[in-house]
Order: C-alpha cells, then structure tokens, then sequence
DNA sequence: TTGCAGGGGTCAA
DNA sequence: TTGACCCCTGCA
C-alpha cells in the first residue's frame, strides 16, 4: 500500500480520500492510543495533530478530513494513519490464533497511529494510575498553558508543548493542571530529553529492548509507559503494553490463571512476535470494550 | 449531603 | 513486595 493507491478529491477545507480499507475512527480513536479527539455529535471527529487541527469521518470506504489540503494528506494524515500498512495481512497472519481472531473481528478497524515521540511521552506519563477523561483534560490544560495557539477552521485551538517549554515551568503552574504527581515528572523527564537533541534517534536505533530500558531511566516512566511510547509513537511493533485490562484478557483468554507481567511479556513476545503490537491492540479494545474481568 | 474507595503505574523503602 | 500518590467519579 502505498501514497498512489488512494483517490484524493478536494472539496471546499478539506480532502476526501476512497478506497480505505481495515479502518473504523471508533476503534481507532477510542483504543487508548490518542487523547486528542473529541467525538461530535455527527459521529465525526474534531482533533489536534501536529500543529493541525482537524475534523474526520468516515463512510464506506472513504475518508473525510477537513483542514486538510492534498499536500496535507501526503504530508501528515497519510502517516499518521499509517495508511501505508496492509492490516488485512497483519490479521491474516495473527488470525491464526483463534483466540486473537474473536479480539480481530471485534475491533477490526484498529490501526496504531503514528503520532508524536514527545506527546507519547508525556501523554503516557500522565497516564500512570489515571482514567482516560483526566489525562484529556491535563493534555487540554498543558497544551493551553504551554503549547503554541494554532489558527484553525474549528475556531482556536492549542499545539502540544515542547519539553523546553515544560522543564522551564514552575512546578506549582503546573500542577494546575490536575496531573497530580505526575507533574514533577513532566517536568523532570522534559529537561532531560530536552538536554539531548538527538534523543529519539538514539531510541529508534537501540534495539526493542535496550530502548524500553533507555526510557524506563526518565522519571516517570515504567515499564508500561515505556511500551506505549515506542507503539503509539511508531518507533516499535513488537513491544506489549501491558496494563490492567490487557493482564485480566491475557489471564482470562490465555492463560486460564493469574499470571505475572513478566510471564506474559514472555508470552507475547513467543506467541505474537514482530506483531506483538498490534495484537495488544486488539486485545485492549476487546478486554475493556467487553469489560473482560469486571 | 458527606465520606470513601479506587483507577489504563511508578517510585521508594 | 508493598504502600503512597493527585484528582475525580461513582456509590453507599
């Protein structure tokens, strides 16, 4: 798959783009991996990507994006929603597992998006030990206090701030914004990536394992944290986030007992591979989608 | 109305 | 291995 097999047509601030297969903005959007888009009441999606602000839907095969451009489609969204991915291969290939196939048919729109390193960063610090409403409201609150205003069609909007920005501000500020204890982390991991201009070049280049244990050294960030930025950020598939929903699945569909994070990380890393990634996915959308262990 | 438990982990002891 | 942790919601 590639650029040229979609037919882009433009229409008036936006971009309409057919023949888009394996995709659904419900199991996208909602399967964790984004906390800047804002379901509206037309099912359509209003959110900030980049210094973007757009609103999508989708119907049949064709995707709407407004405040995009054709040169906007090449440059961000086709990447972003990795449009370049066969998905109907990678659930081929894992559909073999019949448990997995059930999780496949249930969430068979999922597709990880690529989206910024440092978002995934700070976004998945603020995570820890919190609920998804919160972390959109700290996300929103930073991004306002912090971040750059952006002209946009859906009236203003804020980009997510740089670290420089983050590990200057007075801590009090920003624990305005309800991160709680997650606050000194922010600003703490921000100065030391900031420090390091060529920090994710190093990450991308470190083996899956080496890069989760670099990141794990920045405050704030576990193990959990760590998969979830290298997913949700592109830089790695074959990590397995694994949090409380995904533990009880993998317990319940697998391994018919409790069982340790270590073993299932093992578990993972035999049984999915390469494709470890996306079957996560899958899994998440399915455990909490189904209240897996509730 | 008030009070309390607990949540999509991490850290420190 | 275990408890504390910000802040908010749900529920008694």
């Amino acid at each position: 798959m590639n650029y040229n097999d979609y037919k882009l047509t433009e229409f008036e601030n936006g971009i309409e783009v057919e023949n888009i297969r394996d995709f659904n903005l419900v199991h996208i959007l909602e399967c964790g991996q984004c906390f800047r888009w804002i379901k509206q009441d037309d099912g359509s999606y209003n959110g900030i990507v980049r210094r973007r602000a757009a609103n999508v839907s989708f119907k049949d095969d064709k995707l709407y994006i407004k405040g995009a451009n054709e040169k906007d489609f090449r440059d961000i969204w086709f990447e972003y929603f990795d449009l370049g991915r066969d998905y109907s291969l990678i659930k081929e290939k894992l559909s073999k597992d019949a448990t997995l196939k059930k999780a496949i048919e249930f969430g068979y729109g999922i597709r990880l998006l690529k989206q910024d390193f440092r978002e995934m960063l700070i976004s998945f610090i603020i995570s820890a030990n919190n609920r998804i409403p919160m972390i959109m409201k700290t996300i929103d609150a930073l991004s306002k206090n912090y971040g750059d205003e952006i002209d946009t069609f859906i009236g203003n909007a804020y980009s997510f701030p740089g670290y420089e920005k983050l590990s200057k501000a007075v801590l009090e500020e920003l624990e305005m914004c309800k991160g709680g204890f997650r606050c000194k982390y922010i600003k703490e991991t921000s100065g030391v990536v900031q420090k390091d201009d060529d920090y994710l070049l190093k990450i991308t280049e470190l083996t899956t394992e080496n890069a989760r244990k670099e990141l794990q050294k920045l405050p704030g960030v576990g193990p959990k944290v760590a998969d979830c930025v290298l997913l949700y950020s592109g830089t790695k598939y074959d990590v397995f986030p694994t949090d409380v929903w995904v533990k009880r699945v993998m317990e319940e569909l697998y391994f018919k007992r409790e069982a340790s994070l270590k073993e299932i990380q093992e578990f993972s890393k035999e049984h999915f591979g390469e494709l470890a990634g996306f079957a996560q996915q899958y899994l998440f959308y399915y455990a909490r989608e189904n209240k897996i262990g509730r």
